[in-house]
DNA sequence: TAGTGGTCTAGACCACCTG
DNA sequence: AGGTGGTCTAGACCACTAC
């Protein structure tokens, strides 16, 4: 196989580099590229010039420009080989990934995201919960539940359990900001989840409130969330409409 | 919250560090401490030594330490913050995550895995297959159905479509090995992969061959795989007996 | 042989958090 | 004020690929 020719990046992409300003220089550049692809400015295919002279041309040091790139890389737009180069990953759509609540999800699809918190209770933690969270069992924690809609279409139900430090959260609070803003509006930012994504026959009362009708699948997803700390913040067990939501993502072998 | 001590590690954890063989430090190094938090030695919370110390007591410079703790906090395991430290994250399962084919999935499990052929045939590509590979429509291309199982128990059915040049890839070597160890075999190797994750109910013919009763949940995945040079390699079409198979991961905010 | 990315070093300055 | 991680520089040597 024949390597692309090497696509000669536009000049005028990287004008405007704020080097004192708060933005990262590999975030600044990293983001132009990113958008100079998606853009397609940067076909499917294309090679970059070799990083060496991307650095040069840019006055910037070969670390921080191979740092820019290999933030692409991890999202998986770019591929790298030695020897050969830098080319751009092939395929229409650069989906998103990661950590995101489904209210930002919705809102970057430009659907409208609604709110309906079905219970909010404090309860005693069942086993499971207890253990998620890293608290004792039958420790008091809250309990929420919720129906998330779409331009008025139901896409989800959601169940949440949380440390009983978070019981003076709103219903209000819910429905206007989603669960994750509310969290961060008090200080607590979600750093890393873990998760397991499966899919089971919904009951009777799940299909009447995502309006389907039975005998209908759902897609299920149970997530506990750390902050920055690595303390447990939360534990969630949800169930989407298969047709209104699924999950994608972009993955890279290490 | 007052930050928890500083656990000093193990004088012995990077013995035997090869300063001179094939294997980068930052992967000896990350190797070792993923391996003592996975095995408890550095439990939940734990706070970590700062990077500059760490780096100087084992001789190495601070950007390879820091790029061997950052391969943590990527995956997962580590959470950092400024002015604090270095901390392990809560939680019991340190899961797995990425870009592995079931046949690796279920192996690293220790479930036995086994294949049968369904079908394997060289048909033109229909229009959703020739989008995805990126050729024309009407494109001969090779058509692929398995079932795969786990200790006996039907687990899935895989449908994958790829470019013509992969047609001679065998039943037999399909069953033996799986379809990424094979491709491997040839020298290609999957780098990357564009996935959706979804669910439906299961037709009767899937439920048949899946051994589960009517009417039964599936979970789906479809996945475009892309090679070393970002060239498209595999369209999958699967789909998986929720109760023996989830999508498990470990999501990082950015 | 020439060109590419992969790794590693030895510093520097800054932003953020805690006391 | 002191300690932490976050960023950036200016080099060096090596491994892999192509011709």
């Amino acid at each position: 196989m024949t390597p692309s020719p090497e696509t000669a990046l536009p000049t005028d992409l990287f004008a405007d580099l704020d080097r004192n300003g708060p933005i990262p220089l590999y975030f600044q550049i990293s983001s132009r590229l990113e958008e100079a692809i998606t853009r397609g400015a940067l076909p499917a295919g294309a090679r970059l010039q070799n990083e060496i002279d991307m650095a040069a041309q840019l006055g910037l040091s070969r670390p921080t420009m191979r740092r820019a790139i290999q933030e692409l890389v991890d999202k998986g737009l770019l591929v790298r080989q030695r020897g050969i180069g830098t080319q751009v990953v092939h395929g229409p759509n650069p989906s998103k990934v990661g950590l995101s609540s489904l209210y930002e999800d919705l809102a970057n699809t430009h659907r409208n995201p609604g709110t309906i918190v079905l219970e909010r209770h404090v309860v005693p933690a069942p086993e499971f919960v207890a253990a998620a969270l890293g608290v004792g069992e039958g420790t008091e924690v809250l309990f929420l539940r919720r129906k998330r809609s779409a331009d008025g279409v139901p896409v989800a139900i959601m169940a949440n359990h949380l440390p009983i430090s978070f019981a003076d959260v709103t219903a209000e609070q819910l429905e206007r900001n989603g669960l994750y803003q509310t969290l961060r509006a008090r200080g607590t930012n979600i750093r890393v989840a873990k998760q397991r994504i499966s899919a089971r026959i919904a009951t009777e009362e799940e299909s009447a409130i995502l309006d389907i009708e039975s005998p209908a699948a759902v897609l299920t997803l149970e997530r506990v969330s750390f902050d920055n700390a690595g303390r447990a913040i939360e534990l969630g067990t949800h169930c989407y409409r298969p047709d209104q939501y699924s999950f994608d993502s972009t993955v890279v072998a290490r």
